[in-house]
DNA sequence: ACTGTTAACTTAACGCCGTTCACTCACCCG
DNA sequence: CGGGTGAGTGAACGGCGTTAAGTTAACAGT
């Protein structure tokens, strides 16, 4: 790579911050996690040197992060608009787990970053807990569950419980999915859409009164 | 740490072998992940220096995936165990369940480094596949849901996506309570139980005929 | 046009990491 | 009691994240 830079101008200091950015996220899917990406690697890739990013970022660990928060931060708008319009509290469940689903298929190595590498970074000290992907999702996640409950369209369980359960279980779709899928697997490849079909299907059931 | 050793004698290379993955574990629990875990620490915490190490595992990779195959070496007899005299193939499937999420409860970190981080060194050129803790248990899913259909207790589902679904909900409510009820999480804890008597509750009710 | 200031970087280095290679022990067999 | 060899050491390599100090170039003010 080893891109040709001409030094930003003086207020322009954020340019180098986006290009870091871009660069380290094309590194981050070529590689497959944040490990296999130095910080010599993407000030390279954008011709700068290492500690060149210090100046933008106090440390790897949340140049990653915000590589990863730049594509969910419009996590929440996505499901949000996946529910939109639907008033039966089973469909918009389903719709729900559905666009959970898409989007961290669509994302893999963002969404392992995010959800499983760097879980404890995002929650620690954070003045925003809000805007993390996750936090919203789950608010979401309860509201339904709390509104089939009293609608009498949901069987009378813990909102909390089953949010959780709901969570393991759409989260554990888009880890198994993707690992089943690219990777070199003993197992044979699955079709996603139809895992998801009867996984959602199953939900409702197990939900209806 | 820094223990002090007397030489092995010349049959018994082997007895630094086990203090090794010993040592191993107990770092990696108290670290979290691998990571934290340096093969000059764990060289020290037997007391031996790190090349020392190598004369016993190819890597740091085998060495940990050695450590948690240790662990899990009884997982697919433990999943037994629990179906173990059960003739219903829905009593089956929810015991299945039970045996997994508590098994992974009871160990995370070993969980997570055999499942999560090093799942591609579990698969890729492997001649014991069969020997990986999720693959029996992956067979023994798709069998007991085979079973059940056949039987008539269970819908009409393809036997494999449905085994890929209940596995990544087991999977999910691993990762999931554990990191609610260990980390510092924005979200409160929950009760175990709770959500895997819901857990499996929702999935018989999803299955059954 | 010149100069001083300061934002935007670079160079050099630190301590740690996984890993390798050459070497030295100390035990056991004959 | 000597030679062979298995068990382990010491020093080093290249790479890592990160820091501290120095340098360069764009601008504001005169």
């Amino acid at each position: 790579m080893t891109a040709v830079r001409t030094r930003a101008a003086r207020g322009e200091g954020d340019r180098l911050r986006d290009e870091v950015l871009e660069a380290a996220e094309q590194l981050l899917v070529e590689a497959g996690s944040t490990l296999g990406v130095s910080m010599r690697q993407i000030a390279d890739c954008v011709g700068v040197t290492a500690p060149a990013l210090y100046l933008h970022f106090d440390d790897k660990d949340e140049l990653f992060f915000e590589v990863c928060m730049r594509r969910f931060g419009e996590f929440h708008e996505y499901l949000l608009a996946a529910v939109d319009g639907l008033d039966d509290p089973a469909e918009r469940l389903a719709a729900l787990g559905r666009a959970y689903v898409e989007y961290g298929l669509r994302h893999p190595r963002q969404y392992e970053v995010l959800f499983v590498d760097k879980k404890e970074l995002a929650f620690e000290g954070r003045d925003d807990i809000e805007e993390l992907p996750g936090y919203r999702a789950m608010q979401l996640l309860v509201d339904t569950i709390t509104d089939g409950i009293e609608r009498g369209v949901f069987r009378r369980v813990d909102p909390w419980v089953c949010a959780v359960d709901l969570w393991a279980q759409t989260h554990g779709l888009v880890l198994t999915i993707t690992t089943l899928n690219e990777g070199d697997t003993p197992f044979p490849p699955v079709d996603e859409q139809q895992v998801i079909d009867l996984s959602m299907e199953r939900t409702l059931h197990g939900l209806l009164t």
